[in-house]
DNA sequence: CGTTAGTTTGACCTGTATCAAAGCAGGTGG
DNA sequence: CCACCTGCTTTGATACAGGTCAAACTAACG
């Protein structure tokens, strides 16, 4: 139940999980999936991930960062990788994806040119193309959250967003969720300084929307914090597996 | 040579020249796109464009904006599809897709499903998913500029890439194009207020590195501009429509 | 020519950055 | 087992970029 260094479960598990948590998807749908080895290679926090021209890797376990780095020293995160996520290389030199947390990661390549193919497994291609829309998605939601939300609300919307995606792989608890990530990796994400993201944290805390200690985020009332920050949730605030009815 | 309502050329030559500033593309590589029509449709600026479910329409004149609006009024634009970019469906309820300027669209289900083929036209394939690749590119550069830049590189940067996406289709000169937009789109873009947005401008026509009027856009000094935001030029500043050398 | 939409200016305010220093671990070596 | 790093968080003081409000100016358009 955590993002850990040590997978929690297999790569092809994992996948499962979050296909199935766009599209119902039966046993031998997801045989497909089989074909993804335990062989997945671990990477230190830190660690900058080169991936090969037309590689793509899974993430099975940590935390991966996309980030854009200026030449006066600023980084701005444009996207985060969870378990079940995907990589493929950047666009352009100063795009560099590193380990934000003790990670691991699988190649994936062969599996992913199956997704992409609706002749070859048409469930599949259809959960896997609702995967792909979802991460669009979360692209254009980073882009309002930086152009136009204050930090306080930057901050909620991130938190739900990450909560909601973890508990489509399973892991995340209702209400909670493991985020070894220090407030500096968190300020490169939110565009904002290391100060300024503890000060909101603090702010959340005190009005009792999130619980944090060691890397262990809690919402106690994602409702609350939804409607605080603009944010609609997808999956029911009380079983966080449903779809929600609205 | 301007983005007006009329259309400049035919709109399957517009996509011909997006996808040969990609990859060199021969007349018969080409020949598939002559199946689109010439019957576009014209929307008003203001006008909302509303797609059907799994419909993809090309942009063949003028200039439309995704934007999410939040329920305060805020609203922030993510993305901007100039002549030769393509239009599916939003995401989300609050993701409105709206012609920013007197625009034309066309149909393109049919031809684009075709290009996602890689057997059906290779050489177009190729030539398309770069286009896709810098689609995805821009968005995260939108990103970065939104969360890491200051107000005066964020509107360096972006006329900076506005410029460069216009030169593929050939609807720019060489230091500037046309750009019938209100300060206020452009304040929904960058993220920032309306006034901002024009103090903005108005520094950098001040040092000689902008000029406007009438919605006509002069980058005198591409060079010193892209400098001093730090975008990285992929065209040569003379001969904007050839790709550099570095 | 009056209306309306957009731009420009000025005065003022505030959210967030910056700087600096003080706590607080967790890990290492003596 | 303590003393010391070293990296992270927290706090306080201060600065500034950019927001807000309000009004004047401009230009297109019927």
């Amino acid at each position: 139940m955590n993002i850990a260094a040590k997978p929690a479960c297999a790569p092809s598990e994992l996948l499962a999980r979050r296909l199935s948590s766009f599209r119902p998807l039966q046993a031998d749908d997801l045989a497909p999936l089989s074909e993804l080895g335990a062989d997945d290679h671990a990477h230190a926090a830190g660690a900058e991930l080169s991936l090969g021209q037309g590689e793509t890797r899974l993430v099975t376990a940590g935390l991966v960062g996309e980030a854009r780095l200026l030449s006066d020293g600023r980084r701005q995160i444009v996207a985060l990788r969870l378990p079940g996520d995907i990589l493929t290389p950047g666009y352009t030199a100063n795009h560099v994806i590193s380990a934000l947390a003790p990670s691991r990661t699988l190649d994936a390549t062969a599996l992913l040119s199956r997704l992409g193919d609706p002749r070859a497994a048409p469930a599949l291609h259809a959960a896997w193309a609702e995967a792909r829309r979802m991460e669009q998605r979360a692209v254009l939601d980073h882009v309002v959250r930086l152009g136009r939300l204050s930090a306080y609300e930057r901050t909620a919307h991130l938190l739900l967003e990450l909560h909601e995606r973890l508990v489509r792989v399973k892991l995340a608890q209702a209400n909670g969720f493991q985020l070894p990530i220090t407030q500096e990796i968190m300020a490169d994400l939110l565009g904002l300084s290391i100060v300024h993201v503890n000060r909101t944290l603090q702010q959340l805390r005190r009005e009792g929307l999130l619980t944090y200690r060691a890397g262990s985020i809690g919402l106690p009332d994602r409702t609350s914090l939804a409607e605080a920050c603009g944010y609609a949730l997808q999956l029911s605030p009380t079983e966080p597996g449903r779809r929600r009815a609205g």
